[in-house]
RNA sequence: GCCGACGUAGCUCAAUCGGCAGAGCAACGGUCUUGUAAACCGUAGGUCAGGGGUUCGAUUCCCCUCGUCGGCUCCA
C-alpha cells in the first residue's frame, strides 16, 4: 500500500485529489444512509475501504437495485446474529440476497415455528437499533478455518474456494477471503462475525424497514443429496414506504390467485376422489376453456395446421423408440401390465405424431407438414410440487410438431414465432420477452454440429422479432433448443408461456423420410411447439392476469339481465333472446333477490355487461347499462345496447 | 420425493384445557315487488378429511393414509 499523501481518483466523472488514507466513503461524502457503498473501479465495495490513487469511484445509493441487494445481504447477516444468539446450536448455511428480499439458510434440531420467526424478527430489531458496524477483515485461508472451525458449512466454502470449478457466491470469490465483524458502536465488542465477500452497510442502523417472510426447508448447496437446511426468507427495503407497497403488491396477487377465483367463480375444483393434480372444469370453466380452444383451432386451421388425434396410451416400445423412457421415466405414471404387454399413459404427443408421419410415404411437397392436437397427457409430478392449473398430472397440450426440410426451417420458424405471439396478444398478453435454451453438456443426444444449427437459427430468428433475448445456457431439452415465450401479465409477473423446440434427434429415431425432387430419401426436421403450453395453465395464467374479470369474448357470461321488478322480467327475456341469436351468453336474474342485490351478485361474478330495465327504459325500447367499473349508461336503445356489446366480443377488447 | 404448517356445513370462519358442534353467506320454503354492491322471517345442512390407537368417553391426545398450503429439488 502506497503512504502517497495525495492521490488521485474520478469521482462522478471528474478528477479529484483527496489525502492519502481517505476512505470511498469519505471521499463521496456519503452519509451511510442513502449512499450506503461505493464502487471502485466498477466492484462494489464498502464506503470504509480506503482509495487508491488512479480509482474511479461511484456511489451506490440504497435505492438502486445494487444498494438495495447490499441492504438485503447485511439484513441477511443481522437474522443470522439473531438465529444463533436464540439458538446457539444453529449452524450457518449462505445467506445471499435474492429478488425483493434475502434469505440465510440454518442447519437447525429443529425446523423454526412462525413463532421462532417472530423472537428472531424482534431480536433483529434491537440489533438494527443498536446499530452494529460491519467491519471488514481479511483473513488467510488458514486462520479462516481455525476461526469458522464451529461452522462446517463456512468450511466447505472455503474448501470449494480454490476448486477448479470455483463458484462465485457472496460468502467466497475468487481470491481473498474476508470476515465481517459485526461490533458494537459504543465499546467496539465483537458481537458476531460471517465469513463473507461484502459489501456490506456500514451499520446495522442502515437497515430502514425489513420484515421476516416464511421459512422453509431447502437442500444444502441445491442438491436433494445434501442435507437438508432450514432457510428463512425475508425483505428489507430502502423505506417503509416501498416495503408497504411491496407488501401490497403481495396481496394483490393473492387475491389474483387463480385456485382462489377458480373456487369463487365456479370455474374449476380438484375432487380429492380423483387424486393430486387433477382438475375437473366446470360449466363456467369449461365455456371459457371451449372459446379458448374453439378460437386457437380457427387460428391454426388458417394458418395451414392439419388435426390429428391420438390415444392416451400405448405400450412401451414407442416411448423406448422416442428415448423418453430413458430420460423420464420418473415422471411418468408407472405402466400397466396386461396382455403380457406394458402399457403408458401418454407423457408427449411428439411420438404419436411421428407415427402419424410415417404411416405412410411422405413427398417434399407435403411439406412443412404441420399436425396440430388438443393432446392430453399424464405426467405423475412428484407430490410436493403439484400446484393449482399451473402444475399438474393431467392436462392437454396445445401441441404441433412441424416436419420440414432443413431449408424450410427458418422461415417456418420466423412465420411461427409470428404466430404464437399474435395468437398471445389476442387472448390479452401483449409483454413478451424471449429465452433460448441450449443444449445441457451433459444431457443431450445429436451431434455438436446440429446443436449449433439449430441454436443459431433461433437465435436469429428470435433477434428478428426484435424482443429482448435471455440467455438461457443448458436450459435445453434432450434433443434440442428451444425458445420459449415469456410473458408479463397485468402485474408483472412473468409466466412461462410458448415453447419452440427444434429437434434433429426424434426424426432420426423414427426414422422419418420424404422424398426429395430429386428421388432422394431425407429426413425431416421437426419443430416442436406448444403454444398455451397446456391449456389447464394458461387458464390459470389468463385467470391471474384477468384477475378473473375476463373480456367479454371469453367471459363465461357475458350479458346478465337485472329487471328492477319482476315486472321487468319478461323484457329482458325478449332483449336476451335477440342477445342469444347474435351468439352472446346472457343470462336474466329472475330469482326473487332484489335488485341491488343481483348486481351484488353479477358484480361478484364479474359479469361484463349487466343490462338493467326498468318501466323507464320500457317505455323507451331501451335498456341501462351497468359496467364492472360500476359506471352506468342509461335509457340506451336495445338494439344500439346489442350492437355495443357484439362489437366488444368480436373485437376481443377488454371492457 | 424432502422439510414444515394445516384440514370443522357448498364457502368464510368460531367453539370444545377430553364430556350432546356454532355463526354469517350460499341452498331451500315463505312474505315483500323494489332504479345501480347484501330486504325480512323460517327450514335444512356435519361420521369435525379417512383409517387405526389411547380413554368410561376423542372433533380435541398419539400413529398412519389422503388432500391443501409455504419452501427445497424436479419440470420432456
Amino acid at each position: 500500500m502506497s503512504a502517497a499523501l495525495e492521490i488521485r481518483i474520478t469521482l462522478a466523472g471528474a478528477e479529484r485529489v483527496v489525502a492519502g488514507g481517505t476512505t470511498a466513503g469519505e471521499a463521496l461524502a456519503a452519509d451511510g444512509r442513502t449512499v450506503i457503498a461505493a464502487k471502485i473501479n466498477g466492484e462494489p465495495r464498502d464506503l470504509a475501504t480506503l482509495v487508491a490513487d488512479g480509482d474511479i469511484v461511484e456511489p451506490i445509493a440504497i435505492d438502486s437495485e445494487e444498494g438495495r441487494a447490499i441492504l438485503r445481504h447485511s439484513t441477511a447477516h443481522v437474522m443470522a446474529q439473531a438465529v444463533q444468539e436464540i439458538f446457539p446450536g444453529a449452524r450457518l448455511g449462505i445467506g445471499p440476497p435474492v429478488e425483493n428480499g434475502f434469505y440465510y439458510d440454518f442447519d437447525v434440531e429443529q425446523p423454526f415455528t412462525p413463532d421462532d420467526l417472530k423472537r428472531v424478527e424482534k431480536r433483529m430489531r434491537e440489533i438494527v437499533k443498536q446499530g452494529q458496524t460491519f467491519a471488514r477483515r481479511a483473513v488467510s485461508d488458514e486462520a479462516a478455518r481455525e476461526e469458522l472451525a464451529a461452522e462446517p458449512y463456512k468450511l466447505e466454502l472455503i474448501g470449494l474456494k480454490g476448486g477448479a470449478d470455483a463458484e462465485e457466491s457472496v460468502e467466497v470469490g475468487g481470491g481473498q477471503l474476508t470476515i465481517y465483524d459485526n461490533l458494537d458502536p459504543k465499546s467496539g465488542e465483537l458481537c458476531w462475525k460471517d465469513l463473507c465477500r461484502g459489501p456490506h452497510l456500514p451499520s446495522t442502523r442502515g437497515i430502514p424497514a425489513f420484515k421476516l417472510m416464511r421459512s422453509g426447508g431447502a437442500y444444502w448447496r441445491g442438491s436433494e443429496k445434501n442435507p437438508q437446511l432450514q432457510r428463512i426468507y425475508g425483505t428489507a427495503w430502502e423505506s417503509r414506504d416501498k416495503q408497504d407497497e411491496y407488501l401490497k403488491r403481495l396481496e394483490e396477487a393473492e387475491k389474483r390467485d387463480h385456485r382462489k377465483l377458480g373456487a369463487e367463480l365456479d370455474l374449476f375444483s380438484f375432487p380429492t376422489e380423483l387424486g393430486s393434480g387433477l382438475a375437473v372444469f366446470h360449466p363456467k370453466g369449461g365455456v371459457i376453456r371451449r372459446i379458448m380452444e374453439d378460437y386457437s383451432r380457427r387460428r391454426h386451421e388458417e394458418a395451414g395446421y392439419s388435426f390429428v388425434n391420438t390415444p392416451h396410451i400405448t405400450k412401451e416400445n414407442l416411448y423406448q423408440i422416442s428415448g423418453h423412457l430413458d430420460w423420464y421415466a420418473d415422471g411418468m405414471f408407472p405402466p400397466m401390465e396386461l396382455e403380457g404387454a406394458r402399457y403408458y399413459l401418454k407423457p408427449m404427443n411428439c411420438p404419436m405424431h411421428n407415427l402419424i408421419f410415417r404411416s405412410r410415404g411422405r413427398s417434399y411437397r407435403e411439406l412443412p407438414l404441420r399436425l396440430f392436437e388438443f393432446g392430453t397427457v399424464y405426467r405423475y409430478e412428484k407430490s410436493g410440487v403439484v400446484h393449482g392449473l399451473t402444475r399438474v398430472r393431467g392436462m392437454t397440450q396445445d401441441d404441433a410438431h412441424i416436419y420440414c426440410t432443413r431449408d424450410q426451417m427458418r422461415d417456418e420458424l420466423k412465420s411461427l414465432l409470428r404466430f404464437v405471439l399474435a395468437l398471445l396478444r389476442d387472448y390479452g398478453l401483449d409483454d413478451f420477452y424471449l429465452e433460448l435454451s441450449t443444449k445441457d453438456p451433459v444431457k443431450f443426444v445429436g451431434t455438436d454440429e446440429d446443436w449449433e444449427e439449430a441454436t443459431e437459427t433461433l437465435r436469429e430468428v428470435a433477434e428478428s422479432e426484435r424482443l429482448e433475448l435471455v440467455l438461457d445456457p443448458g436450459g435445453a431439452a434432450f434433443y434440442g433448443p428451444k425458445i420459449s415465450v415469456q410473458a408479463r401479465d397485468a402485474i408483472g409477473r412473468t409466466w412461462q408461456m410458448s415453447t419452440i423446440q427444434l429437434d434433429f434427434n426424434l426424426p432420426e429415431r423414427f426414422e422419418l423420410e420424404f422424398q426429395g425432387a430429386d428421388g432422394s430419401r431425407q429426413r425431416p426436421v421437426m419443430i416442436h411447439r406448444a403454444l398455451f403450453g397446456s391449456i389447464e395453465r394458461f387458464f390459470g395464467v389468463l385467470v391471474e392476469h384477468y384477475a378473473g374479470a375476463f373480456p367479454p369474448w371469453l367471459a363465461p357470461v357475458q350479458v346478465i339481465g337485472i329487471p328492477i321488478s319482476e315486472a321487468h322480467v319478461s323484457y329482458l327475456g325478449d332483449v336476451a333472446k335477440k342477445l342469444r341469436e347474435r351468439g352472446i351468453r346472457v343470462e336474466v336474474d329472475s330469482s326473487d333477490d332484489r335488485m341491488q342485490k343481483k348486481i351484488r351478485n353479477a358484480q361478484k361474478a364479474k359479469v361484463p355487461f349487466m343490462l338493467l330495465a326498468g318501466d323507464e327504459d320500457i317505455a323507451a325500447g331501451a335498456v341501462s347499462f351497468r359496467y364492472r367499473s360500476g359506471e352506468q349508461k342509461n335509457g340506451v336503445p336495445v338494439e344500439q345496447a346489442i350492437a355495443e356489446i357484439v362489437d366488444a366480443v368480436e373485437r376481443r377488447v377488454q371492457v
